[in-house]
DNA sequence: ATGGGTGGTTCCCTTTTTGTAACCGACATT
DNA sequence: AATGTCGGTTACAAAAAGGGAACCACCCAT
């Protein structure tokens, strides 16, 4: 089994394994602040390796959240943009940025007073 | 560098890579919904292992999103629940799994049209 | 003719993540 | 007496994720 009893478990379950992982969303956030960029752009600016960045690219164009482009010039030319149903992912992508934006100092202050009673109850001296 | 340039990229990323994982997610979905749980209870509902299990839920009571009791009873028992900060990160979770539960069949046709276009520029007999 | 940029793919290797199984103590059930 | 329950921890193994470097074609600038 897996999630089964919750109905909307397993749903979440499947999205998250989809384009839940840390590249795509900020390939996406990425896309969205800058409406179109290209593949070495992208590269350059998320610091993602280039299997990792053609990876998951192609993964997220496979999905229907970002349109490829592709220019035959010379040298060749690839811009990637949002698509609609990847504009609206955003929505919830960028309300859990705001949370982290505002509560990451609660999680690191939590984090700090477990981790030191932790020590205070291996180590009481 | 790691998402160095775009300031939101590296604080989604510090949260994704805490809480970002697919079991932290259900759990707090699951707590929210239960209210309280107990661990093989959850172990049950969410077809976790109980390795996983332990590991996340200690990392969630660590972060602060979970609280913990314990009741020395025999046999123990212990319950979880949502903190007011796990219970603040439930907004952003919903509002994806929402998005999540609306949009897969979007997902599942864009795949399965890509698919299907790759396999006749593959084969196209 | 050498090196660089374009957008990738492929191979290899290491690290991280995740699952499986066994074990724990102390009691309750069968 | 053996087994099950509760809430875990530990050791081992399998799988997945990810990085790095090499290679591709093609042209441009030096």
């Amino acid at each position: 089994m897996d999630g089964s009893d919750c109905p909307d478990c397993s749903r979440i379950n499947e999205v998250l394994s989809r384009i839940g992982d840390r590249w795509s969303m900020l390939i996406v956030i990425s896309l969205d602040y800058a409406e179109v960029m290209r593949f070495n752009e992208l590269k350059r600016h998320l610091g993602i390796s280039q299997r990792m960045l053609s990876l998951t690219l192609r993964d997220l164009e496979r999905d229907g959240l970002v349109r490829r482009t592709y220019y035959p010039t010379i040298p060749p030319k690839v811009e990637y943009a949002l698509t609609p149903l990847g504009k609206s992912f955003c929505a919830p992508v960028r309300a859990m940025g705001e949370w982290a934006l505002k509560n990451l100092p609660n999680i690191d202050a939590a984090r700090a007073k477990f981790d030191a009673e932790a020590a205070r109850t291996v180590e009481p001296v």
